[in-house]
Order: C-alpha cells, then sequence, then structure tokens
RNA sequence: GCCCUCAUCGUCUAUCGGUUAGGACAGGGGAUUCUCAAUCCUCAAAGCGGGGUUCAACUCCCCGUGGGGGCACCA
C-alpha cells in the first residue's frame, strides 16, 4: 500500500481549541505511526471570518504542542510540499478548474448565480415543513461509508447542495474535497460532527470519479459541565491557555490521547514515543469523552515532577518573565535558582509559582489571615518567635538538617518541640501555614531576612 | 421534525460470550512528614430499561429511553 497522506485543516476563525487540539494529534500520531505524510492546510476561504492573529495561533499551538506538519504553509522549521498552496485562499484557480469539470461532466448547473452540484436520481418537488420552503428531493442510492473507528455507516443525500455560492466563492464540502482529492490525501481523520457530511462528500468524489479516501471519525470532547460539546467559550478549552499558563506539552498531549484512546491496558502515563507505537485508528473509542481538568492537572503534576533540575528553572524563567512580579524574581539568578528548586516539588502547575513563592521576592507579603489567627490562638507565638530568633542568631544556614539540630536543641531545652516553633515561624517568615519545608525555606532566605521577619512579627 | 451516531463507577476507561467486572482522576479513611502537597496503604463507587439468541451475555440482535452530532449560498 502506497504511503499514508493525512491532513489537519484548520480554519483560522477564533482560538485554536482542545477538541481542534486533539484532531490534530491523532492524525499527527496516525502519520508518525505509519511513516506517512502530516499535512497542514489553512481553510481560510471566509475572509470575513479569517484573521492572521488566529492563523499565527494556530501556527504557536501546534509548534508549542511538538505536532510539526510536514507539509503545509511554513512556518518555522515546518511547512512547504509539493501539493501546495496549503492556504485555501491562494487556491482559487484550482477550485474553478474543478467546477469546471463538474459542469462539463454535467454533474453541476447553475441557479439563482450559485452553482449546484447534482445528485443522481429520480427528483420531486415538495415543501418542506422544517425549512418551511419548497425543494426538489432526489431519490438517490445511499451512500455507504467503512468508517476505520465507526464501521459501516450508510446515509442518502436527498437535495441537490451549493458547492459555488453567488458571489463566487466556493463552500467548505466542496473545496475540502477538491484539495483532499489534489492533495492525495489517504486518511480523513476528523471529528463526528462531520460524519453526517460525510455522504455529500462521498458523493462529490464519485461526481469527480475519484476513489474516496478511508474516513475516520473521531469522538468528540463534551464540556466538563453542562450539555453539548466542548466550544471555544468553555473554560479550559483554548490550547494557548495552557501554554500561558505553562502546562507541559508532553503532559497535554498525554492527557488529550487518552480521550478517546487508550492503549488497551492499564497505562496512562506514557512518553510521546510509545504512543507512537500503540497507536492506530482502529483503537479509538467510538463514545464522546468529558473534558476533566482534574485529571488534567493530574497529568501535568506528574510531569512536572519528574523533570530535571534545568528544565525546571527554564520554565520557572520563562513564566516569571511574562509576569507582572518577574523582575524582582529574576534578578538574582542564584537566588532565584534556589527558590525554584525549593518550590518545584509542591506545585501542580508552573502558574501557582508567582503567589506561592511572593514571600522569597519582597518582605512585603499577604498575610493570610486564617492562618494567623489560627496559629496565633495558641500558646505563646511571640515569645517562641524570640526564642527562635536567638537561636538562629549562631545557627549555620548552609544547611536544611543544620538548621533542623539546631531548633530542635534550643526546642528541646525548653521542653517543647519542633512542632512548636514551626508554624508560627512558617505563618511569620511566608505569610501562609502552607509551602515548601520550613528549613529550606529558611536556608534559601538567608539569616538577615529570617531574624528580621522573626522579630518583626514578635511584637 | 428528519437523518446519523453513541451507551460500564461522579469522570476517563479495561473487558473483544464464562472475571470476585480491573485501572486512573476526583471523594472518604489511614500511614508518613516540620505545614501543605507528593508518596504508600485502604474504603466507597458501574454494566440505562425491556425483549430475544445462547448451556452461558456487560459483551451479539431488536425495540425503547437517554446523550451527542448533522440537516445553510458557516467551517
Amino acid at each position: 500500500m502506497s504511503q499514508v497522506r493525512v491532513r489537519f485543516a484548520p480554519s483560522p476563525t477564533g482560538f485554536f481549541h482542545i477538541g481542534s487540539a486533539r484532531t490534530a494529534l491523532f492524525n499527527w500520531l496516525y502519520a508518525r505511526h505509519t511513516g506517512g505524510v502530516f499535512v497542514l492546510r489553512i481553510e481560510d476561504t471566509d475572509a470575513a471570518r479569517n484573521s492572521e492573529e488566529f492563523l499565527r495561533v494556530i501556527y504557536d499551538s501546534l509548534t508549542w504542542l511538538g505536532l510539526n506538519w510536514d507539509e503545509g504553509p511554513k512556518a518555522g522549521t515546518c511547512g512547504g510540499g509539493d501539493f501546495g498552496p496549503y492556504r485555501q485562499s491562494e487556491r482559487g484557480a484550482i477550485y474553478k478548474d474543478y467546477v469546471g469539470r463538474l459542469l462539463s461532466a454535467g454533474r453541476a448547473y447553475e441557479k439563482d448565480g450559485a452553482v449546484w452540484f447534482k445528485l443522481l436520481g429520480e427528483r420531486h418537488e415538495m415543501f418542506d415543513e422544517h425549512k418551511k420552503k419548497t425543494v426538489t428531493k432526489v431519490k438517490t442510492a445511499p451512500v455507504v461509508i467503512n468508517d476505520l473507528i465507526r464501521g459501516r455507516v450508510e446515509r442518502a443525500e436527498d437535495e441537490d447542495f451549493v458547492i459555488v455560492r453567488s458571489d463566487g466563492s466556493p463552500v467548505f464540502h466542496f473545496v475540502n474535497v477538491v484539495d483532499d482529492i489534489a492533495m492525495k490525501i489517504t486518511h480523513v481523520i476528523r471529528g463526528e460532527d462531520h460524519l453526517s457530511n460525510t455522504s455529500k462528500h462521498v458523493a462529490l468524489y464519485e461526481g469527480f470519479g475519484v476513489t474516496p479516501p478511508a474516513f475516520a471519525h473521531i469522538p468528540l470532547i463534551l464540556k466538563q459541565n453542562g450539555p453539548g460539546k466542548m466550544s471555544k467559550r468553555d473554560q479550559g478549552a483554548l490550547v494557548e491557555e495552557y501554554q500561558r499558563r505553562g502546562f507541559l506539552p508532553e503532559a497535554l498531549l498525554n492527557f488529550l490521547c487518552l480521550l478517546g484512546w487508550n492503549p488497551g491496558d492499564d497505562r496512562e502515563k506514557m512518553p510521546i514515543a510509545e504512543i507512537i507505537r500503540l497507536f492506530d485508528l482502529p483503537g479509538v473509542n467510538q463514545s464522546n469523552a468529558r473534558f476533566d481538568e482534574k485529571k488534567l492537572a493530574h497529568m501535568n503534576m506528574a510531569y512536572l515532577l519528574e523533570q530535571p533540575a534545568v528544565r525546571a528553572l527554564e520554565l520557572a524563567q520563562k513564566y516569571f518573565g511574562t509576569h507582572p512580579t518577574g523582575g524582582a524574581a529574576l534578578s538574582n539568578a542564584d537566588y532565584f535558582r534556589e527558590v525554584i528548586l525549593l518550590a518545584w516539588p509542591k506545585i501542580k502547575s508552573v502558574d501557582e509559582l508567582a503567589a506561592y513563592t511572593v514571600y522569597f521576592f519582597t518582605d512585603d507579603f499577604p498575610i493570610d489571615a486564617k492562618a494567623r489567627e489560627k496559629v496565633m490562638a495558641k500558646g505563646d507565638p511571640s515569645a517562641r518567635l524570640r526564642e527562635l530568633a536567638g537561636a538562629l542568631e549562631t545557627a549555620d544556614f548552609s544547611s536544611d538538617l543544620g538548621l533542623e539540630e539546631t531548633v530542635k536543641v534550643m526546642a528541646a531545652a525548653r521542653g517543647l518541640g519542633f512542632g512548636d516553633y514551626q508554624s508560627v515561624a512558617r505563618l511569620a517568615l511566608s505569610g501562609t501555614n502552607v509551602g515548601p519545608p520550613i528549613t529550606g525555606m529558611m536556608r534559601v532566605l538567608g539569616r538577615d531576612r529570617v531574624l528580621a521577619r522573626l522579630r518583626r512579627f514578635a511584637v
């Protein structure tokens, strides 16, 4: 069999959303699994709704996710190919040519200034109650689609349809099929929302005398709350949002491929190479999947936890680079490094970093009211802070264990334990009752800052 | 309204006629820990309903019901 050619064909009419990303992913996986070609085609025929900004977002998101395209518009190291141009707005001449073929073969005709595709079969007029108008029904032989995921699907078209509008612009169904023919696409992998349209597409292939490609309709992603499929307006629907929040693309990819596909066993977290090896169309589920941000968050954390220090630092720098408090945070590279290494194992996503580490970068950090109330209520917190400050004056701040020893010895001498100092110290040093280990926090903050904050709080 | 499609824990899913119906996320409990996480152990949690087929059905078929999608001179 000849080489697999698949395509991802987004239209830049809005931000790039999670459902599109998964369609792209499944196409990409199939191409990589089979050693085929992944084509990116931009469906920008609707000039009024398209924008260059949204086009940029598509390139950026695909690149960020690592879904590199072999053929398509050039962006970065991706793109090129012998079947261009890959933007539909630049393929007008090709469409004109294909319309001509249909016209001269008697499979299309003009009416009201538009060009219509002509179905084959017995025709009669009738009033359509739903459309509230008289239409010409055509009794056609049903189209049979042997879908790689859903099996045999049968459906009959029963009305001629427009392929070129009266303003001369070709419609989606037409250009989609023409491009798939011209670009020699072998497998059409797309969302189930196109399943009903497929009979129209197959009729078009038949009109051109071309054998249709294999179809594979993947289930849709449903919004996590409420009815219906996920749309661009839904919470967590935009890929660029995850990019901005510092999610790991490999985590998002791993999560996404599990929405509708699985390796056939219990494994969930898998390197992309393994997913490529195992992925195949018959393994894709038939039922829609609901989006679950909690599971995504968990996946992201699992990936975060295993990042080597250099990558953690790189990601943190990138995040703080665009954050308002980034300047203060990044001003001292060594200190920044220590802070990040301390906080990294505790966060679920990179965008928690700023709030989680404020007190490292300013003395003017917020004090959590509830934590304060709780900590200050018992014992004699001010006395504890003064005792702690006294002990730390001569302590060794270079090691967590050394600091722990110092506090324990001092506490024991008073018949107390580490715990009696821990929470009040944490509040004084960070303003909260949660955070990294207190000894590590003290080591990184350093003696001067620690003593100042303990005494400031000990009033 | 018509057409297409889907159906296992709250959610994502395994099972391709014979299992104590398994795993993961979320939730409960516990262990550990200097807090919170993480980690480990543990508990609770599912075959939509009704008919068939079969020695045997979550699994195959039909009918309901429910969900999703499509029915444009949008893509």
